[in-house]
DNA sequence: TGCGGCGGCGCC
DNA sequence: AAAGGGCGCCGCCGCA
């Protein structure tokens, strides 16, 4: 079955960016300016709408390649009328990031070591063809068409040539891709009234706090997001704030110092009129108004559907997906406590601040997530695994160890209180009544353990982690954490010295493999590649000894500055090794569940959200949470358990 | 006017 | 020896 290549130039009065892919190309105005196209190795030609449309084409029936393929998928269907397959899509952006290489084709080209040179021509003219000028009209212009047909046939030719000399997307990872642009297709519902009445409480509040910091700062202050307003504030505080400004490399401003500096209440330290800029800062920098613009501009104006939010394979990493446009990775976590009620007052316009918040941002930001809903006569369920990458690490390390650790999940023993009895020497039941009773932390000290140090963080982890939870300990006592956890889960930083180890003899021992625990590297002499349980292959591109031995490969999340003359590279140390190893068959367990779960509208890594008609909630429940925690096969023995919540609004 | 760097935010 | 890393979006601002 031969291939087809292609790809679409296409010109429209909808803004792409702003209104997404789908609505894009079901807009009314949206037309096909050219596309370019090649069978197998043959030479690429193109069509345009003044032709009549190639047989060839359209009676294809094999797999059609393109770059970011959901938009020649919705340009066929919505604008040209024909109805492939969903699973003809083969996408090579997907094709890439499973590469760990970037998804832009321009940037893949950078990567692999073509020119770094930026080439910003295929930009502006899609500025001068494919967006309506200020008049209304577009532009007709015969010759930058030619030169627009010219860019797509080398589109098409560079997306070719990437394609063949990248691995291709195994079976799995295809069909990986199609369950992801399944759950794209179906979207996911937005309450759109009530994002319209957040912008309207958020662009008044918004309004009122600019206003304030005009006036205390009599002007100097127009925009609080400003770096301006930092250096105002700088320059008014004394010594002592000025330190909690400082993060060691350069002044800042961010919450944390907002909140320290606040909390100093020394009039010497912190004016009055500068406590309350950082306080208009807080608010302004909380306020979600974008988001939830955003989302309403994003959403189907038939039905209210988000879609296109999942990109397969976003986290080129480790293949994990990552959320785009809508970005549903991202919502605040803490939602109102009665979502529902807060919505009637908010579409109704009435007062929304209860005497216990202090701001509208406050209220607004809790209403992100609900904002998010299931279809009338619907319920979302969400199911989040328990501790998924705590368990699927010591799995990985496969020594008896690892097993014991396993061991304290299959039990159902809070691990946090089984790290805390043996850092602190003391009874499990005796930390429990302490924690319980509310009169200890070393409960929490156990959690910090857990999540600062499993990739082999030390002591700094673990401070950082601290912060976070609320945990603050002298340095002999941070010490004694980090011993106290190693001690109890020797697993950990065995397993990282035998992936080390692996890929170390792997990078010195070309075309041959190393295993550790149950991964096992291969370098073939330019990339260094691991292959995870599930059968899935990722790797470290470009992969190179430095001056001091360490391991370095290009990094596709770092993208180069504008000046750059090679791509930035990233060092290998064990503790990202082990991290990358987690994360990526972490995902690959919620891979293998989503394929069998249809109804999935939603997923962050460890949760699945699906949505299902209200009178089949009980059973739909019961399938996720047994699909959850049931392992695949080439995960036997792992220990699964996910908790879930049956709503009709996110939250 | 568009681009890209920067600092900032949120989540897992 | 030690080391948090993985994402994407927003607003501001200098530069070309």
């Amino acid at each position: 079955m031969s291939i087809l290549w292609l790809d679409f130039e296409t010109r429209s009065r909808c803004d792409l960016k702003a209104k997404g892919v789908y609505n894009y190309a079901q807009d009314a105005s949206t037309d096909v300016l050219c596309m370019s196209y090649a069978f197998d190795d043959d030479e690429v030609v193109t069509w345009t709408p003044d032709q009549p449309f190639p047989a060839a084409v359209r009676d294809h029936t094999g797999l059609i390649y393109a770059h970011n393929a959901a938009f020649e998928r919705l340009i066929f269907w919505y604008v040209l009328q024909i109805n492939f397959k969903l699973e003809q899509f083969y996408c090579t952006a997907a094709q890439s990031r499973a590469n760990c290489a970037p998804g832009s084709l321009e940037d893949v080209g950078r990567f692999s070591g073509a020119s770094m040179k930026k080439d910003h021509r295929g930009a502006q003219l899609i500025r001068l063809l494919s967006i309506p000028k200020a008049d209304g009209t577009f532009n007709n212009s015969p010759e930058l068409m030619a030169e627009m047909v010219a860019y797509c046939e080398q589109d098409v030719r560079a997306m070719r040539a990437i394609s063949q000399a990248l691995r291709p997307m195994s079976a799995d990872e295809l069909a990986d891709y199609h369950v992801n642009e399944r759950i794209n297709d179906r979207g996911l519902l937005v309450d759109v009234p009530l994002c319209r009445a957040a912008v309207q409480y958020a662009g008044a509040e918004m309004l009122e706090i600019e206003q304030i910091v005009r006036e205390v700062t009599e002007g100097a202050i127009t925009s609080v997001r400003s770096p301006k307003m930092r250096e105002w504030v700088l320059e008014r505080v004394g010594p002592e704030a000025k330190k909690l400004m400082w993060t060691g490399e350069k002044y800042s401003i961010d919450k944390t110092v907002r909140a320290n500096l606040l909390a100093m209440e020394d009039p010497d330290e912190i004016p009055p009129a500068v406590a309350d800029v950082i306080q208009c800062a807080d608010d302004l920098w909380a306020s979600s108004v974008a988001k939830f613009s955003r989302l309403a501009s994003l959403a189907d104006e038939e039905d209210a559907r988000v879609r296109g939010a999942f990109v397969f394979a976003g986290g080129s990493a480790t293949g994990r997906a990552s959320s785009y446009g809508a970005q549903v990775h991202n919502l605040p976590r803490k939602s109102a406590k009665d979502p529902d009620a807060v919505r009637t007052a908010m579409v109704r316009g009435h007062e929304i601040v209860p005497r216990f918040e202090k701001r509208i941002t406050d209220v607004l930001k809790k209403m992100l997530r609900p904002a998010i809903v299931a279809a009338p006569g619907h319920v979302l369920i969400a199911y989040d695994w328990s501790a998924i990458e705590g368990r699927v690490h010591p799995w990985l390390s496969n020594c008896s160890a690892g097993e014991k650790k396993l061991d304290v999940f299959r039990s159902g023993l809070d691990p946090y209180i089984v790290n805390a009895s043996a850092t602190f020497r003391l009874p499990y039941e005796h930390i429990q009544a302490e924690h319980e009773a509310g009169r200890s932390d070393m409960r929490q000290i156990g959690k910090v353990q857990e999540l600062a140090l499993g990739f082999l963080g030390g002591a700094g982890a673990f401070e950082t982690f601290g912060r976070i939870y609320g945990v603050h300990l002298s340095t002999s006592e941070v010490q004694r954490a980090v011993d106290g956890w190693r001690r109890a889960n020797p697993w950990a930083q065995m397993h990282g010295q035998a992936l080390e180890g692996a890929y170390l003899r792997a990078m010195r021992h070309k075309g041959r493999e190393f295993s550790a625990g149950r991964i096992t590297y291969m370098f073939d002499g330019q990339t260094l590649w691991y292959s995870l349980p599930s059968g899935r292959v990722l790797c470290y591109p470009n992969a190179k000894f430095d001056d001091e031995g360490n391991v370095t490969y290009t990094k596709a999340a770092w993208k180069p500055a504008a000046d750059a003359k090679e791509w930035p590279r990233a060092r290998l140390w064990r503790g990202l090794a082990c991290e990358n190893v987690v994360q990526a068959t972490a995902h690959d367990l919620l891979r293998y569940a989503m394929r069998q779960l249809p109804e999935t509208v939603a997923h962050v890594h460890d949760e699945i959200v699906v949505e299902c008609p209200a009178d089949q909630a009980e059973s739909v429940s019961r399938r996720v949470h047994e699909v959850m925690c049931t392992a695949p096969g080439w995960a036997a023995g792992l220990p699964l358990a996910a908790e879930g919540t049956t709503t009709t609004r996110y939250s």
